[in-house]
Parts: C-alpha cells; structure tokens; sequence
DNA sequence: TGTCGTAATGTTATATTATTACATTTACAT
DNA sequence: ATGTAAATGTAATAATATAACATTACGACA
C-alpha cells in the first residue's frame, strides 16, 4: 500500500494531530479554508483515504475524527478506545487479546470474526481526580 | 422508569420489531406516514425515549435502529452487538463478561467504567454455508 | 363539570454530516 | 509535447438530526 499523503492528506491529517480531541469534519474544513481547502468533498477525500491507510480513525459515537498517535498502528478497519464522558479525552488500546476474545465470541456463535468498532466510555483519571 | 410507551413510541416500536433488519430513521418515517406520522421530529422523539427505556438500541456504524429482542434486556447504555457483512443479520450480545472485561481495561488505565458500545463484524453462520 | 397543569403530539424551519457528479489541474513517463 | 493517471477543485444535493415553538389530549381534583 502506498503510504504517501498527498497535499491535501497532509493538510488535514496536520489538523487532526495538532488536536488533543476528536474533530469534526466540518470543523476540520473550518480551520483549513485558510489552506485553500474550500469544500467538505476535500476534507472527506483526505478522511477516507487517512482512514483507510490507518492514520487516522473515525469515532463513530461522535461522528468525530482523530490522528492515530501509533506509528505502527495495526487499527486499520478495528478500532478500540477509551472515552473520557468528562474531558472527550480519547485513548486508543491496542490490546491483540481483544480481538482474539472477539474472535472466540464469534466462534461459539459459528460465525467468522473480521473486525471491530469499540467505544468504552468512562473517566479517566485526571477527571477522576478533579472530582 | 416508566415503561408505557406512547401512541408514537408504540408504532415506531411497532416498525423496528417487524424488520429483521435496522432500519434508518427516514424509512420508518416513510414506512409511518400513513398512520399520520409526518416529521422527523416525531420519529426521533419515539427513538429517543424507546432507546432511553432499553427497548430500542442505535447501530452506530450504520446510523440505524433496531428493537431489543429481549423483554429483560440489561443494554440500556452499553450495547454489543454481531453484525454480519454479507446480510447485515445482527445479533445482539448479552454477555456479563464483556463489561467486566472492560471494566478492567479501564482499571488498568485509572479509568473508570461507564458504558460501551462494541460493534464485531464479520459473516454469520447461514452466510458462511453459502459461500 | 370546568379548568389547570403536564405529557404528548404536531409543524416548520434549519443545522449537521456526507456524497455525487463532473470539470480542471498537476505531475510524470514516454 | 503529449498521453494519462492521480489529485484537486467546484457545485449541487442527499441523508441524518435537532431546535423552537404551537396545539391538542388527558388526568387530577376543586
């Protein structure tokens, strides 16, 4: 797979990692029509192919987008992450035994595990503490 | 928690338990409006409340909505769910051990639990033989 | 029976999220 | 310089969801 990013890509995938939480779509296409980016068809073009290269992933709770922090990031079409209700903070767990165990639950229902979107939302600690 | 539910919430409810698979809001509006149901609004409310009551859950990677099967569903906040590829049968998941497990994820990051929402894809059974 | 208050419903408009279709430009190999 | 594929640009519109406010239904109870 080709893992250059184009002008576009780099635009807003640049967006997303200056940002410690999810973002928008159209806040994306906001911060960037300064660029020269003026359409939401240009900022889903680079959001798909991001995606799909596993830079970036969609948080689908909030129709939101983050920068996939991992260099090596093995999250292409499975996804898993920690929520903060409080603060939106958002970590990303790349656990193997999480897909093996969904794996498993597949398997005692005869079906054929292919991937996952998971949301676990909670407190994180800070918030935790400032309570 | 009252559990009546309201002429509108009855038939929206009425829609999602008669499909075999989630539907989105706009075709239970248009699948509705003969019983005098007009405007989003209305459909949204019923999901709203029917949701809220644990009757109703949200498919989120597919911005659609199914009916609980079951009477005594403990799903209210946190969903699990199977959903296959190739039908999109979903089969919905009650499994204690889920939230613990990820009650305990979150303990390890200083977290604290809330709720989840899991979708595991991937091709069920009837699926698997047919290919 | 009237009337008060609340829940439910109705209505219109609009916000938000996402895609389609097609035109133009860029970059690069030959 | 020219063909062509990738990237970008542009306009329109589809699909999903909410806000704001008006009206009606209905039970409690004076």
């Amino acid at each position: 797979m080709n893992l250059q990013l184009s002008n576009n890509e780099k635009i807003v995938h640049a967006v997303l990692e200056k940002s410690s939480k999810p973002l928008k779509a159209y806040s994306i296409l906001f911060e960037i029509q300064k660029k020269g980016i003026k359409s939401p068809t240009q900022v889903y073009r680079a959001l798909d192919r991001l995606i799909e290269i596993g830079k970036v992933h969609k948080i689908k709770s909030k129709n939101s987008y983050i920068a996939c922090k991992n260099e090596k990031c093995i999250n292409k079409s499975s996804t898993t992450f920690l929520i903060c209700n409080l603060c939106e903070k958002i970590t990303e767990i790349e656990e193997e035994t999480i897909s093996k165990h969904f794996s498993s639950i597949c398997n005692q229902l005869s079906s054929k595990y292919s991937n996952h979107s998971l949301e676990i939302f909670g407190t994180c600690v800070s918030c935790n503490k400032n309570s």
